[in-house]
DNA sequence: CGTGGCCCCTGTGGGC
DNA sequence: TGCCCACAGGGGCCAC
């Protein structure tokens, strides 16, 4: 479920947390925290989820969030299909079940990693270099991107050009719906080979990736079910998509209708008259 | 090596 | 009304 806008929206409304204590931690289910080697077994040290830390800063590489301790320890989280990080109001309630990690700030409110599906997860790292190595395994954040980045990376592949977008190596935070979404803003179809794209598509592309998940980001994340702001509210991005999830409709620039197939086993939505 | 396919898991909406 | 299947924003791992 969340890409980039999504958790993006997540990490600025976080913003009240950084410069918190962080009292304590209840683990509800431990096999959602791994340690640096990815181990979810065997005693959990409650430091390593900056217990008796301080928030530092909420940063974020494509889908990833990382929350960095005064320690330097880090909490990083993948939200997966279905997670969400919520800042209910003091005495609230969070419904639905499937709060598997809790914290208790110093200002008496709580941050909670609920996640039904379990796709997502948390990491704990002991220190900004692990964090570091990490990211360095991702391709750069789709907020900045480039052709040539795109190019340097996709520019020999034989994949579809959808299926290679949602390589998280290749670029960082582009998911089914804005994958979608920048491909028809770009007037490319999905299923065209990567090496048949030149410089100029490539340029136009990134470009509308950029563009494309900024407005998403405006309209703080789409929610289609699950995702919701830490106050759990809805994003209002999905009101703004122009294929996804539309086949059979009419394509918003030239009336055409939207086709849906199967790529790379992802429900794909794209306009064959305005995209080539 | 790159690439496609399968699987992890829960919840829900549609069709019968 | 109720049941069953298909499908959902992601990504790791396997076999080709």
């Amino acid at each position: 479920m969340p890409e980039l806008p999504e958790v993006e929206s997540v990490r600025r409304a976080l913003a009240p947390v950084v410069g918190v204590p962080v009292v304590g931690v209840r683990v509800a289910r431990r096999d959602v925290v791994r340690d640096e080697a990815g181990r979810r077994r065997g005693r959990l040290d409650p430091a390593g989820l900056l217990a008796g830390d301080r928030v530092e800063a909420a940063e974020r590489k494509g889908k990833q969030l990382a929350l960095v301790g005064a320690s330097g320890r880090v909490v990083l989280v993948h939200l997966g299909m279905s997670g969400q990080v919520l800042l209910p109001a003091p005495g609230g309630r969070v419904s639905g079940g499937h709060a598997h990690v809790v914290w208790t700030l110093g200002d008496g409110r709580r941050l909670v990693f609920r996640d039904p599906r379990r796709f997502g997860g948390i990491w704990m790292l002991p220190d900004p270099d692990a964090l570091a190595e990490r990211w360095s395994r991702l391709g750069p954040d789709g907020l900045a991107v480039t052709g040539a980045d795109l190019a340097r990376a996709l520019g020999g592949s034989r994949r579809a050009v959808k299926a290679a977008l949602l390589d998280q190596a290749a670029v960082a935070g582009v998911g089914n719906i804005y994958a979608d979404e920048s491909l028809h803003a770009a007037r490319i179809a999905p299923t065209r080979a990567c090496a048949s794209l030149g410089r100029a598509d490539w340029d136009r592309l990134a470009s509308c990736v950029r563009s494309v998940l900024r407005g998403a980001i405006r309209a703080g994340g789409s929610t289609l079910r699950d995702y919701r702001l830490p106050d759990g509210s809805a994003g209002e991005a999905a009101r703004r998509h122009r294929v996804y999830a539309r086949a059979g409709q009419s394509c918003p620039d030239c009336g055409g209708e939207i086709a849906g197939m199967l790529l790379a086993q992802r429900s794909t939505c794209w306009c064959p008259s305005c995209q080539h």
